[in-house]
DNA sequence: AGCTTCTGAGCAGATGTACAA
DNA sequence: GTTGTACATCTGCTCAGAAGC
């Protein structure tokens, strides 16, 4: 209350303790809602705490306690509908349970760049590391790597030592295929992801066993990279050589995609079957409306943190989430021919 | 190396000093780049450092230098785009600058949930805040709070005391409505962000004032809540009543309208022009092409860390970012009547 | 004996000083 | 004079163990 205005970087435990006329070891009891506190003694700490506007440090209280109270995010693939969504749900789960989380976004996935965020993360003393995995070279380089924290990747493919959880994308995507196949369709195009893309890669693993298996000849796969305007291109060439029916592997580019038939003349879905992948908000309202198989990101998101927790708490022998099944959302953009 | 695995918790300065033959301080001066340690002393140490796998505890080194080295984003909003830019952008600028981010995103942005959010930023001892405000509740539960760290709002509105970044919301929906004044139209319609959102009221204000200047008359504005289902649902009702000219307050909604019109047999923009906000990656792919204004939300998020870095510093009379103008992207939703 | 409270020893580093090579 | 070292002290808190009522 000087002019010099608060200089309240420096109310300490002790002057809690001194303005509430106990011990300091009294007011870390309160702190930490211990018992054998009086009542009446509780309230005059408490009191005190209120009027200094006292916060105890983090750093003091986890220099001890060796517990940060704080697990690390490392999520590429942002702004993007489902990373973002994990990233949602992930900070809301921690909280809940307690932790501060700590992100670090990465525009480019290369491996050096990931391996220098996760050591910042480890700096920062963080209990343990979820990677949004979309890239595979985001995987290569946490592998065979003693991070010293426990790791949960969320990711499409159950390949990997790590823990993981996720939608199984290989049969999300044999399910698309399936369900142009029980239209009627033989000619099934694919739009998929970029090369390097773990979800990318199931999608087009999937698309291509599901031909194969039903004794169709799988074309070669067009390659995007998720954006509506890579979407846009491969449309174009799609609407030249005339195919029938297009998977493409996710909604953003399937957006490009419609949005090239239309403008070379093709009809959606009279001409052409068009399915997509992931259900983001705006699927419903494309023209036409998208048919698409949905990817529950809270969901998944949720199932991070508890695989976080879990091995938090007994270090090893957890049973883990099973794999998710993917809804298939049939709206106007699939028709029988 | 033990049967017992890594006890690597617990690997401290002095371990590394011992193994490096020196004394723990001339550790510490390798890991803080100070100068007066000879070369070789200094690949020694750095040696052992590697070897050792060390990591310094940055609870024990935030304990003593009073600094965390961490900032808290506290963003509502996800997983939009536009909230989705904003933390990525924030995070890397963050990184860039040394700083770890504690992000706590929120669903939903009531006053007490905000409020709880910033105290575990506290908590956890960040040295700034960044708040990413989409409703006006976020900014007035911080408004006179002290929260004993710099805080920077970024947001569609000038008004508060807290300092702010961002786009001026006011002067790029002022801007919208001139093109379709332009254009010739009169009858101009405005779906409308929620009741409460910053940035909806503030465009919202900026269509009617710019329509009444033209010595129009505004009509009542439709309340969305951003979604594309609610567009949808606006559009329909709009294509009742009509309307030859529509500015939507965002980039989803607007592809709900878009939907809704073509669904009732009105041609875009024959029939009827239509403009969005925001300029997300799909809106070059609608049908047709979205006329829209473009908020660069990598340039503010970055104005955001310079602010906090600059507040960092200086404490006070810092030079801020100027607001951003808002550029018009032209494209096929708007035609000239 | 039983609550309640207090005292003192770390936790892992940073910083400053005195001092040796 | 330049490097480097040893020692002491400090950060704010938790946790045993001890003491008081």
């Amino acid at each position: 209350m000087s002019t010099n205005g608060d200089r309240s970087r420096g109310t300490t435990i002790f002057d809690v303790a001194r303005l509430a006329g106990v011990s300091h070891q009294t007011v870390s009891r309160v702190l930490n809602d211990l018992p054998n506190v009086r009542p009446a003694t509780r309230e005059r700490v408490e009191q005190a705490i209120r009027q200094l506007r006292y916060v105890p440090s983090q750093a003091a209280r986890a220099l001890v306690t060796r517990r940060s109270r704080t697990i690390g995010l490392v999520a590429t693939g942002l702004p993007d509908y489902g990373p973002a969504s994990y990233v949602l749900t992930v900070n809301e789960s921690a909280r809940d349970a307690g932790y501060a989380v700590i992100t670090t976004t990465l525009a480019d996935a290369a491996g050096p760049s990931l391996r220098s965020a996760a050591e910042l993360l480890i700096r920062q003393n963080v209990e343990a590391i979820v990677l949004i995995a979309a890239e595979r070279v985001a995987l290569d380089a946490f592998d065979g790597w003693e991070l010293g924290v426990p790791l949960v990747v969320v990711s499409g493919e159950p390949r990997g030592r790590a823990v993981r959880v996720g939608l199984d994308q290989y049969r999300a995507a044999r399910a698309a295929v399936s369900h142009l196949l029980e239209l009627g369709h033989t000619d099934i195009r694919h739009v998929a992801g970029p090369v390097g893309s773990i979800d990318g890669e199931e999608r087009l693993r999937g698309w291509r066993d599901r031909l194969q298996e039903s004794g169709l000849t799988p074309t070669e796969a067009l390659r995007g990279d998720w954006t509506p305007a890579s979407g846009y291109e491969l449309g174009a060439a799609l609407a030249e050589t005339g195919a029938e029916a297009v998977f493409v592997a996710n909604d953003q580019m399937a957006l490009g995609v419609l949005h090239a038939l239309q403008t070379a003349g093709r009809r959606v879905p009279e001409d052409v079957s068009v399915i997509g992948f992931d259900d983001i908000p705006e699927a419903a309202h494309f023209s036409p409306p998208l048919t698409t198989v949905r990817q529950d990101f809270v969901a998944i998101g949720r199932d991070a943190m508890a695989a976080v927790l879990a091995l938090l708490q007994d270090e090893e022998g957890t049973r883990l989430p099973a794999p998710r099944e993917p809804p298939l959302i049939i709206r106007g953009s699939t028709r029988a021919v």
